[in-house]
DNA sequence: CGTCGCTTTGATCTAAATCAAGTTGAGTGG
DNA sequence: CCACTCAACTTGATTTAGATCAAAGCGACG
């Protein structure tokens, strides 16, 4: 890792999406730190499991899955990181979840160390940091309840209404990532999900035009879905 | 809630486990915070989803099961808290989950907002309250992986193993909760919980002295098992 | 314009859920 | 102290949602 271009220092002021707060601001717009850009290719991984946790990180374009690997390479993406998203936030010395560009990736980062000391740690970064985990930790149990104890369908259905708030910008949905990786966040085959979209797609509840670009018909019957 | 037996102001020393260094005392134990003693009959909640989340709470005897609902009343266990273990803790304005104590519990807790304003939230304090959440969104996306991707069998390994890790004393394991208890936190139903057990029985892997009585025979090929 | 990866769709299988009795055992009251 | 009760647990029979196995489509890119 670090072995590839480094674009300029930074202070792009605006990478957050429509209407959120930039959490990334808010650590890093602090006592000049600086922010770096990055690049990473499709498929290339930003950070393994167990690495040391020594950056922050905040997508400006493109995707990430964050996940875990059984022995046997199963697998389990905990999340996705659209742009303005921040991850790879640690409390511990290491990253706990390994991430990767889905598509080519620019990001931007500083050094962690230079938010907890360099920054002299005020009350209000720290207040950041914790409330930026305990945003996560809040997915987590949502999605814990989806893959605990919702259908198929509802899982599907509730993947659909995220993604939609997350990145329907214009009413288009363009998902960056393959059947497998929805299958893999959402803990089914992606043979599942492709059938779920089908039936939802025959349902008029959706629209393709290409297989990665959705149109929400129905929201309102998704969300009935969603259980 | 708050209408019960309130027990002498505080500091107990110790109640955390053996070895675990005590986090309520890194966050409470500053400026002379006061805890309160409190206690919960068996099946009792202590907070409910979306309620004001004015405490923090440890348990000091008891045990605690936090989770989700849907509509339809499927649940979704997120986490199981026992003796000397924190919860309760939010960055945000309430609770995201539901607590019920799963026997009589006792519980010591502070006001958050002492913690987090009277006490200064000095740096170290604002550790404490990241470092936890942090711990707990670890602990989250173990969840995840095994909720998305193990085997009823593999999950149920997982289970004793944390289970052996959190609460045998002696080498014998006193469970606090059910079997049902026990489904809602793996994402399975009792009866394929109860069978697992069965066949770990039956394998010599691990024996019982009562229902809830386990003791492992074979943490290896637990371990094994546990993918 | 051919190839290869992604997606869809179909057929079959299976792990776990569901439905249904029994069994156990901790607590209660006679 | 014993019998009764009721919830918790176990075990068996059956069903089923989703996985797995297997072929086609299709589309983007070289």
């Amino acid at each position: 890792m670090l072995t590839q271009s480094i674009s300029a220092p930074v202070a792009n002021p605006k990478v957050a999406t429509a209407g959120r707060p930039d959490q990334f601001h808010a650590i890093a717009g602090h006592a000049g730190l600086v922010a770096t850009e990055f690049s990473y290719k499709k498929d290339e991984e930003i950070y393994g499991e167990d690495e040391p946790s020594d950056y922050v990180y905040q997508v400006i374009c493109g995707s990430v899955r964050s996940y875990k690997l059984l022995s046997d390479g199963r697998r389990q993406i905990g999340a996705f990181y659209l742009p303005g998203d921040v991850f790879g936030l640690e409390s511990g010395p290491t990253h706990r979840l390994t991430a990767e560009a889905i598509v080519d990736t620019t990001v931007r980062l500083v050094k962690r160390r230079s938010l907890e000391q360099a920054a002299g740690m005020t009350a209000q970064v720290a207040r950041s940091l914790w409330t930026m985990t305990a945003g996560e930790l809040g997915r987590a149990e949502d999605h814990m309840l989806l893959l605990g104890r919702k259908n198929a369908m509802e899982r599907v259905a509730s993947f659909l209404l995220e993604m939609d708030r997350r990145l329907a910008a214009t009413g288009m949905m363009a998902l960056p990532m393959c059947r497998r990786d929805i299958g893999d966040y959402l803990g089914l085959t992606l043979e599942t999900v492709s059938r779920a979209l089908s039936q939802l797609h025959n349902d008029g509840v959706l629209a393709f035009s290409g297989a990665r670009q959705i149109v929400l018909r129905n929201r309102q019957r998704l969300h009935n879905m969603d259980a």
